[in-house]
DNA sequence: AATGAATGAGGATTCATTCAT
DNA sequence: TATGAATGAATCCTCATTCAT
């Protein structure tokens, strides 16, 4: 027992590692010029015993995709303590940001990279359920803040996807570096993260002239 | 003259010739996995004929971002016209999402494709003054809102902003394959025009009432 | 053991095919000429191969250079028993003819193959020191015959670069090829080798002319 | 007859332009790596253009070399006026040397510089001749020489070869850097110039020294 | 479980050269 | 006379991957 359960602990590991050095190396140098040899001297092993590990490339972004979803969610799960559902959403929308802001990798490899056509084909969209999971929250807040006298005469998912769409266009203007240039060129606030606080808030003030 | 001409004409559709064989490629398999042979290849000439018009694959990426970025202007100059503030608000986003469907590939090579960043430092922000130019208008034309007496107590960049990253968000989401998957799993709406079109118009609701 | 001993042993055998390939075909055709397809085809290997035991073509011709310096001193070794330093002396110049003239190759490649420079600088002068080291040995030789009343006025280090410069000048005329034109056009002597033995004893009669 | 002739005039500077472009790269990069897109760069015409001046890069060198040989002669012809034999000879090798010094570039054109063999064999030895005829002057004046008691009992060709080798090997071993190298190692004269001029007065002495 | 060795396919780029004009 | 356009062949080198051990 003690030696098959560490065997099994060191697997896990190994694992791990492997994720996390090609999370580092994707992000860093991006999916295409990261190569196998590149992850596998970061975690010190040979190229060829990743492949114990993990079928190809592909199979490592997917499952870092995964992975990054999950994180997401558990982001998004301390939030449902929470009682006011309109607090409840003003928080998952700072949360999201946050989210974004402090883990871009994570963020870019959920929502921006993309993964070759192939593979996601041939995996069919297992790791989207996680998605779905997370935008059903969304809905529910939604709803439940329209009980609460907000948003009337909206539709929940219209409501929601608007709300998604400002949060993530916002997120994406910043990981790709679009905000920082009109932020440089055009606003007089060149923070950054202080420029999406101040955007993020002038959201919320409008989602909040919405009420009955 | 007849000849001097014909040969200059035939130089310039070969230009073009090889920026549309990119960008196809590029969009269907990414910038990194393209090369210079697969374009080469498209336009059935020698891959050392590229390099007689483009100095390497950078450039070409460069020139096709630049080029979309004209081209997005272009696609937004004719609403100048419109009298009515809030109209022409309206309208520019709605052309802003047409712009993104109708030419996904533009858009992605202008607002998500990642440049090799030693190129952009290399050749300076020359490309962006575009985007500069374009987000200017938006400003413009919120303030001008204002003065009809819209979004009382916010910063026109503020808003601005607000309203691009909706945009954009939403154009994002759909573009990758984001807004698709939640169509399919959490909406009654099947059809994604249809289901942006919606989005979009709950999101000018939400505009409409913020009028004094 | 065996097995982990054979595979040693075939890599070793693997590294000295490449050299020799490499040094046949640098020969052959100089090292710009010579392609690491052509090494490759040579070994029958593929050119990937050849990256898992030499960082790159500089890598080899710096290899194969060491090697040379290092026949070279083996080559003088036995000579050293010789008890008269003139008769020793007389030994080297022979020596070192017959080096030139049965390895050619290895000649060339130390004293007249041109090593891109950045790779000289970057990896030091490492090499050389074979060279300095069998300086020395010549340097001593002269003066131990000058303790026998040779070369009486003269200094040690001169009269020792005036021989290198002798010999070497002497092989050089010859693997270049300038000997032999004039063997065939202006003089009598039509076989190389005995023209190169009858120019090197002349040498000699020279240098027992300066004996007090 | 005028336009006739600016036009010969043209067409024999463009030749030269081209050599003297050629030699420069040559000696800068090495024949190798010097392309015909950066000989036309530099003399700012067309590539194609050198190609009606010369079939390919091996004629360019060719002519080169024929040249080099030309000015090494052009060089002893002054020495000619001479009277004294052996001085003529002290005169020839100083003269020797400098050339080697002054104009290092066409001595390795003529005496180091590979050519590919194929040209060789095409275009006969016909730059030897020139070279043959430098030698017959060296003989002659070995001859000379021993008519006033020097070298007695050498051939002369012997002697000849000597006094080439010599030099040739001192010459070579400078523009090699093997003689930059000992003497930083080897050596209390760090100059090199003064290093070659040291070492050929000891040969000169020797030389001296066989005077019956 | 881990890996060293090997490779086929392909990457960007450059070159000498030709030829119609 | 001069050249712009074009290219086939070649360059070095890297990569994802496999497989015997």
């Amino acid at each position: 027992m003690g030696i098959v359960e560490r065997r099994e602990r060191h697997k896990e590991d190994l694992r791990k590692d492997i994720l996390f050095a090609a999370k580092t190396l994707f992000m860093e140098k991006g999916f295409d010029k990261t190569s196998m040899r590149n992850i596998a001297e970061m975690i010190e092993y040979s190229p060829a015993t990743i492949y114990l590990y993990y079928k190809d490339k592909n199979e490592i972004l997917h499952e870092l995709r995964r992975d990054g979803f999950r994180e997401l969610i558990e982001h998004f799960k301390v939030l449902q303590a929470i009682d006011n559902p309109f607090e409840k959403l003003k928080a998952m929308g700072r949360s999201y940001i946050q989210f974004a802001l402090q883990k871009p990798d994570s963020y870019k490899l959920i929502f921006t990279m993309e993964e070759p056509l192939e593979h996601m084909l041939t995996c069919g969209d297992d790791n989207w359920v996680e998605g779905d999971q997370a935008f059903d929250v969304l809905i529910k807040t939604v709803s439940e803040c329209q009980q609460l006298g907000y948003f009337k005469g909206f539709e929940a998912s219209a409501m929601s996807l608007v709300i998604w769409s400002s949060m993530h266009g916002l997120c994406t203007l910043r990981t790709s570096g679009h905000l920082g240039h009109v932020s440089v060129a055009r606003t007089a606030m060149p923070d950054l993260d202080q420029l999406m606080t101040f955007t993020f808030e002038a959201f919320v003030s409008m989602l909040e002239k919405l009420k009955a």
